[in-house]
DNA sequence: TGACCTTGCTAAATCCATTTAGCTACGGTC
DNA sequence: GACCGTAGCTAAATGGATTTAGCAAGGTCA
């Protein structure tokens, strides 16, 4: 039982209340207490004690007697929002651990992990700021708030955030502007004349960006304001339930960018069940960072699936950085490649 | 530059190298030389020294510092395979931080992690093997490999297995048989006579389970054999390519179990490209656990999406078992939902 | 009886970084 | 000349666990 007293216990405290050595305590702790030649009336009081004084072992002070001295180690992570995308973050990881894997000798030795936060809350994990922790992060998924945090805070470690520009640290971004104007050119050449936007509520800085773009790209174009879909969160049914409820309300349109592919995903499934074609009557962009744009019915034209060339640029520079390496560029842009796939191949 | 020599460097070298005291040296690199004043002479020669040594500072050593006496912290993760369908695993997360969040208190702190490793390699973690990483995981997503492993090593901290049996481990999982046997009910309901199974190369111990209740459902029913179609991988892809094949090869089926939903949505097109139609030519039954299923087109029956329950399962277990309790039970069974959806809906 | 072994345990060093208390030298004040 | 203040630095304690060398008590064998 986890004694809710206020003194830690720690293998001394085990020690005094037994009326034994520490060096004994930690031998049985370790399951070394055979080879140690401890009694084994000794091991059970000991262990007896350690549970109802409710030990919980430190691993700092552990890892720091177990480090081997011709070993340094790097703590890396990949800090993201619960609520983002996972697959892209597997993107992130699996491109840092093949780093890794590569960098890894006798002399050093990495560990990677997955952190999260939750969206728009980022300064409530103190732990960031310590600089404790890890030795270097890849941040992404922030929302402004988020960002706001990390610009004040200044990370006391290397730090390369992904997708949103922020002036205190290495960043890498799609370029500016680029899939919202290309999938307003993309919607407009396949001669729509009421395209609209469908994005979640909560604007990253990635789709609000998307989404001024797209916006400026159909007014120049049409002189108007493309339509503006709203849907509560990022999932599917979070885009069906928001077109869903905009065809209720009379809601038109012949063409939607939506502006991430599992909103995409959900407006397929509000469309047919409306009676309208895809891309008959409405043609559809979206954007492509999983696999799953291809496999949609009819297959989905995408902008963007920037996701794995982004990673694969922040994670050299999180390396550059841990070196020490002056010099690192403070913003790295990426063109995002485009697939036109059925949803947007309408008959002249 | 990172000096590639054996001795690593601490902050004691440095102040040899600078000739100044370890206390001005770590007063330096934790940028407290303002406050404790330090000449900016000693601070520029000293920030120098540490970059051409190559310094990396120790996590352990700077965190045992700088714990605070009065708390605990139990550091937790979940562990899983880069190959994983990383959504199950972003529920186990969730569920995690929920637990944690609730029970972070003055004295007790948290931090939890996701920990990957190569699917059927878990053996080449040796940190997992360590006790001086963390208080308790979560590890799901093994394949047979990393099931003997673990069986073998004996992981030396608390343990919940997700997704098999362990007989060392307290493990939670689907009723076994359970998905297997329902999916085919499903689809010989649907007066399927030649139904086929897809499944991945890699069979976990949950996709096997599937395969062989599945497998001896229908010939329980039917005395024969299903049809069973082995894709490469897990994702959309490898599905389609599977069912390509199959088809090309002259292949026939009426109705399609996947084992997981990212192969029904590839498995989805392929059939489609060859003309057949869901569910008139071919039924469909998948497993749940993303959003995505019920947006495919039709919507697909599934069985299973049993990972949230299992989860909420597993969750409370490891505290049981941080917590030092006995008699926590070592298998849970989960019954995962069913849900019919368009996909196996035909015409009488 | 003495040499030697075994059992069962402990003292103390060690891993690395941080921080507190305090020392020295120098300049200025009355 | 006595005293004070300050800049600039260091010695030493500290955090928690592990391990090595070794001590003491008791037994075995010649």
């Amino acid at each position: 039982m986890k004694s809710a007293g206020k003194p830690v216990v720690t293998i001394y405290e085990i020690a005094k209340h037994v009326g034994v050595s520490p060096a004994a305590v930690s031998s049985t702790l370790a399951n070394r207490h055979v080879e140690r030649r401890l009694a084994s009336n000794t091991v059970r009081k000991i262990r007896e004690a350690a549970a109802e004084l409710g030990y919980v072992p430190n691993m700092a002070g552990r890892r720091l007697r177990a480090h081997k001295s011709a070993t340094r180690q790097f703590d890396l992570a990949i800090v993201t929002s619960f609520e983002a995308p996972l697959p892209l973050v597997g993107q992130a990881l699996r491109a840092l651990q093949n780093a890794v894997d590569i960098q890894t000798d006798d002399t050093t030795r990495y560990a990677v992990s997955i952190e999260m936060f939750h969206a728009g809350r980022l300064s409530e994990k103190p732990s960031l700021l310590d600089a404790n922790r890890y030795h270097g992060v890849i941040i992404t998924n922030t929302l402004p708030n988020d960002d706001a945090f990390l610009a004040e805070a200044r990370l006391p470690y290397p730090v390369v955030v992904l997708g949103r520009r922020n002036p205190r640290y290495c960043c890498v971004l799609e370029a500016p502007e680029f899939v919202g104007r290309r999938s307003a050119e993309v919607l407009l050449d396949a001669r729509c004349m009421r395209p609209a936007i469908l994005h979640g509520r909560q604007l990253t800085h990635t789709t609000s960006d998307r989404f001024a773009a797209f916006t400026r790209a159909v007014r120049d174009r049409t002189g108007d304001d493309p339509v503006e879909i709203v849907s509560s969160g990022l999932q599917p049914r979070d885009g069906a339930a928001a077109l869903e409820a905009f065809f209720a309300k009379g809601g038109q349109l012949d063409g939607l960018f939506a502006v991430n592919d599992s909103l995409a995903a959900g407006a397929y499934q509000a469309i047919k069940v409306s009676g309208r074609k895809i891309p008959e009557d409405v043609a559809v962009v979206g954007v492509g960072d999983y696999e799953l744009a291809e496999y949609l019915d009819p297959s989905l034209t995408t902008v963007a699936g920037a996701n794995e060339a982004m990673v694969a640029e922040a994670v050299p520079l999180l390396f550059r950085l841990l070196r020490g390496e002056e010099n690192v560029p403070t913003e790295v842009l990426v063109v995002p490649p485009i697939f036109l796939r059925a949803s947007t191949q309408r008959a002249k």
